[in-house]
DNA sequence: AATCCGGGGTA
DNA sequence: TACCCAGGATT
């Protein structure tokens, strides 16, 4: 583990005009040193490659499904040019059942256009990161932060949660990020590379493990006593009347993923027969089928269907 | 700003 | 069942 020590106690008093969020951030990083988890993109090894990869697998799949997965797929591929060679199919059945395969498509575009336009590595400044397939702005930040220790304003899910709570005093989040959201995480983000990083590192994992969603357990919280939204009496979510969850049962995205699964479990091509048999519904199987061919993620040649070579 | 895009664990 | 998860690309 190689994440930043926090930072020693402030023991002078804060002077006029002090940022105001620095005691928020030293009972975070305090907590984050003592009881971070103990991951292996974050393990003194590291490499950038591998914080990148983790990165992608992260984007809405949850770090106890990623954690082996990223084994095995950095064992495989431990470089860019590794996963730049490998044949599509191997990738995308690597990746299996994190979800959301274009990632898997997205990351080996990545990979190969750091083998062309960063001679294999993969590169420095959150400009040239968002240049990459794949890559978004938390990603960019993230990389940034954790791959190359250089400060960012990392914002995911958990630290807009937090973010929301502590500062905001509101339960969740707005639906959509704000440009105020923005405006307030770069506020609170301090200026050193080092405490960035471990600002960064700390407020997502308080928002994974105590700030969390459904039920937070602000008993266990570092700041609670300092908490907006605690202290305002934990006041219930003023958008939940505009959240809606996804559907699920009988949507494309099931679909499609059910084709995905009988692809990526068949040795080899498979006839459009063997397709039919994972949906009822002919015309909605077609449409399906027609759009992972166009997001290329399914080839077909004549009757069968295959992952792309 | 709204939609689409997987899948599985949990209350 | 509904909700949530280290988001990104497209419209």
């Amino acid at each position: 583990m190689t994440v930043p020590a926090a930072r020693p106690v402030r023991t002078p008093a804060p002077a006029p005009g002090h940022d105001p969020h620095a005691d928020l951030r030293d009972a975070v990083g305090r907590w984050f040193g003592e009881t971070a988890r103990d991951l292996p993109w974050r393990a003194a090894d590291r490499t950038a490659w591998g914080v990148l990869v983790s990165e992608v697998m992260l984007q809405q799949t949850p770090v106890v499904r990623v954690e082996p997965a990223w084994r095995d797929w950095m064992a495989r591929w431990p470089e860019p040019a590794d996963l730049a060679a490998a044949a599509t199919a191997d990738v995308l059945r690597a990746w299996g059942r994190l979800g959301y395969p274009r990632r898997a498509l997205r990351l080996q575009e990545c990979a190969r256009a750091i083998v062309e336009r960063h001679d294999g590595e993969v590169p420095l400044g959150e400009e040239a990161l968002r240049a990459l397939p794949g890559v978004g702005e938390y990603t960019a930040a993230a990389v940034t932060a954790f791959a190359h220790g250089r400060r960012a304003v990392v914002v995911d899910t958990n630290v807009r949660r937090v973010l929301a709570r502590a500062v905001g005093g509101t339960a969740l989040p707005a639906p959509s990020y704000t440009a105020a959201e923005r405006a307030t995480a770069a506020a609170v983000a301090p200026p050193g590379d080092a405490d960035a990083v471990l600002w960064a590192a700390a407020s997502m994992e308080l928002g994974a493990l105590v700030c969390t969603a459904r039920a937070p357990r602000c008993g266990a919280c570092p700041v609670r006593d300092a908490c907006a939204w605690r202290r305002a009496g934990r006041p219930g979510d003023e958008h939940a009347a505009r959240r809606r969850t996804q559907a699920w049962a009988g949507t494309d995205r099931q679909v499609r993923g059910r084709v995905m699964a009988a692809l990526r479990e068949a040795p080899g091509p498979v006839p459009r027969g063997v397709v039919a048999e994972v949906w009822h519904d002919a015309a909605q199987l077609d449409r399906c089928v027609a759009s992972l061919v166009e997001d290329g993620l399914v080839e077909q040649v004549d009757d069968l269907y295959r992952l792309p070579a």
